[in-house]
DNA sequence: TTTTATCATAAAAACGGTCTCATCACCTGT
DNA sequence: ACAGGTGATGAGACCGTTTTTATGATAAAA
């Protein structure tokens, strides 16, 4: 392991002198730089980054933190797992360092990400899966650590704080319209955990497109806590207690759901979309592959992460500019919808 | 930030008596490390790990290295991130650090893994989607890291390289005997690169049982490149060429190439399992979404992580014992292969 | 009583960098 | 000729730990 001593040896340098012309320092003369340069190249020296992050006054590393996932089934981390992928490509890219973290909301003790960062001295965090109300986010938040959200609308007086998420409003919105479109009257909702911001939002879309044609959605708005089995549960129990005036469509908060709900309604002996329309949301692969496809809304789940670790960078370089980032998201029209005007 | 000499201060010790107090050293009084930790636990200190990792002898940190997924579409690595977490859960578990490298097989310079591992002071590392002749594999071998790959049988004499992996052999095998067993004798075979150590260990399972039956598989074996687009486009290129003597089943060496290849059958004009039988490799979920379901091999990706993490840490603590892990698969009869004796 | 282990502790040297400051040579303007 | 500025350089403090080595106190052995 050649270390900056022996660059420094060979080059006839000061450490310090090796350290500012690889650097980029300005008061480095160019001959000197430049045998630094061909030493350093020449030994094969790379810094040692542990070290740099350890000395350095503005360390470049920022953690990926993201909640409850190590448990569940690999179909609804794949979400998860193109989000890291975009924080990584952006960390890779301006030479970050980046840590991650999952953490289990069963276990508690484990759950501090203020500790996290402190005991590897980050400097800025991507959330996911995290909500503002979270305490432990709230603790690292006082530690004046620049955040960024994945899927929430954030506070705008806080500038340390970051947003990115697709026009969760707007998306629902658009699903509505379009199942309305089709002649749907007789809605129902599968929607997430109430405290979840998108969840408020993608309600609120939904509510919006219904409202503008009259549609009532009292009593048919199911709670499928984002997850397969509790979508699965919730829709059987819904339909046999609305037997006798059943949804004419059904439209889900995320794909996972939208598999149980399909799931759920077959084995009620229904099919889908004869009996009644479908929709998703996220926009998974497998969405794709189930019979029938399912129309979804697709969110650029990579893009975002990629977004995520570039804003949180520019609030760590304390550069001004918006801190809510809203990426485009895409209407994928499979055939999980009935037309009925026709 | 407190640090350790605002511990040593409070308690009334040098900064030494922290550490050893805080580390289990042998030479701490009992009253003065129960003096320590108490302490410690009141002003809430937790050791810096940039620090100790910097200065510390043996580091607890590893890495794991995975190869070209960070362009793929998430369907093709939800292994590979099933793999993340288990390497993640046996970290966390044990305390030790993790660091992640995803390398493109196109980017050349940003594949020395060696350097990956210099700059971080790793000292063990998990390898996904890297063959034993890989250059860069090559030149971290002469580091005298520890390694330990997935889905490789490794050679025996070095004791610094592990190996992870189901008997694929005998899935391979067990997966032949049943699609034979069900009376087909007209086999393909969609195999991937010829290069990855899995895909000579299947083919080896798939011509056992195919020879014990007097079946052979001459001109029969597709090269997919265990990518969907691939395996769609050679399986419609075989389709057309053989016409005229086509396959009865198609064993697949990965979920995702069984997707290409269900495609390329159905529009093609055939049915599956009606007209072709399928069989997959991998047990990704969405298997069981497809209309058929595929029948195909489960591996138990997170556990191989997990496993893959504890077999490095055991080579980087100097203990012996084996290096070669096999975990269970299991076989997932689903509906791709049609029972021709009935 | 003196010598020798043993134990508990503290001081200080690493670890491999960054970065502040002091130094010095050289130029410029008066 | 001299004060003042500038540009290039190196010495050394520092980051927060671990770990080696030195030291002093106490107990056991001679």
């Amino acid at each position: 392991m050649t270390t900056i001593k022996e660059v420094a040896k060979a080059a006839g340098v000061s450490v310090a002198m090796v350290s500012k012309a690889l650097n980029n320092y300005p008061d480095v003369s160019e001959k000197t730089r430049e045998k630094v340069r061909q030493t350093a190249e020449k030994l094969n020296y790379s810094p040692n980054v542990v070290a740099r992050n350890l000395s350095s006054k503005n360390q470049k590393t920022i953690a990926m933190i993201t909640s409850g996932f190590l448990r569940s089934e690999s179909l609804d981390n794949s979400n998860s797992f193109d989000l890291l992928k975009g924080v990584y490509q952006a960390t890779e890219e301006d030479h970050y360092e980046l840590a991650m973290y999952f953490t289990e909301t069963e276990k508690q003790q484990e759950k501090d990400y203020a500790k996290f960062c402190r005991e590897r001295n980050i400097r800025g965090v991507v959330l996911s899966g995290i909500r503002l109300d979270d305490p432990y986010f709230k603790t690292l938040l006082e530690t004046n650590i620049p955040c960024v959200l994945i899927d929430v609308k954030v506070p705008t007086e806080n500038k340390l704080i970051g947003g990115v998420s697709i026009d969760n409003v707007q998306a629902a919105y658009d699903m509505a319209q379009y199942v309305i479109a089709r002649g749907h009257t007789r809605l129902a909702v599968l929607s997430g955990e109430g405290e979840a911001d998108v969840n408020g939002q993608r309600l609120k879309g939904i509510m919006r497109a219904a409202e503008a044609k009259g549609i009532d959605l009292g009593g048919k708005i199911i709670n499928g806590e984002f997850k397969e089995q509790t979508a699965y549960d919730s829709v059987r129990a819904f339909l046999e207690q609305h037997q006798t005036n059943l949804p004419s469509a059904l439209i889900c908060f995320s794909d996972i759901m939208a598999l149980g709900a399909l799931k759920a309604i077959e084995e009620f002996g229904l099919q889908v979309p004869e009996d009644i329309s479908l929709t998703g949301f996220d926009g998974l692969k497998i969405t794709d592959y189930t019979h029938p496809t399912i129309t979804t809304v697709k969110q650029p789940f990579q893009q975002m992460g990629y977004e995520a670790a570039r804003l949180v960078q520019r609030i760590m370089e304390g550069k001004e500019g918006e801190r809510q980032i809203t990426v485009p998201h895409e209407m994928i029209w499979n055939s999980s919808v009935r037309d009925l005007t026709v």
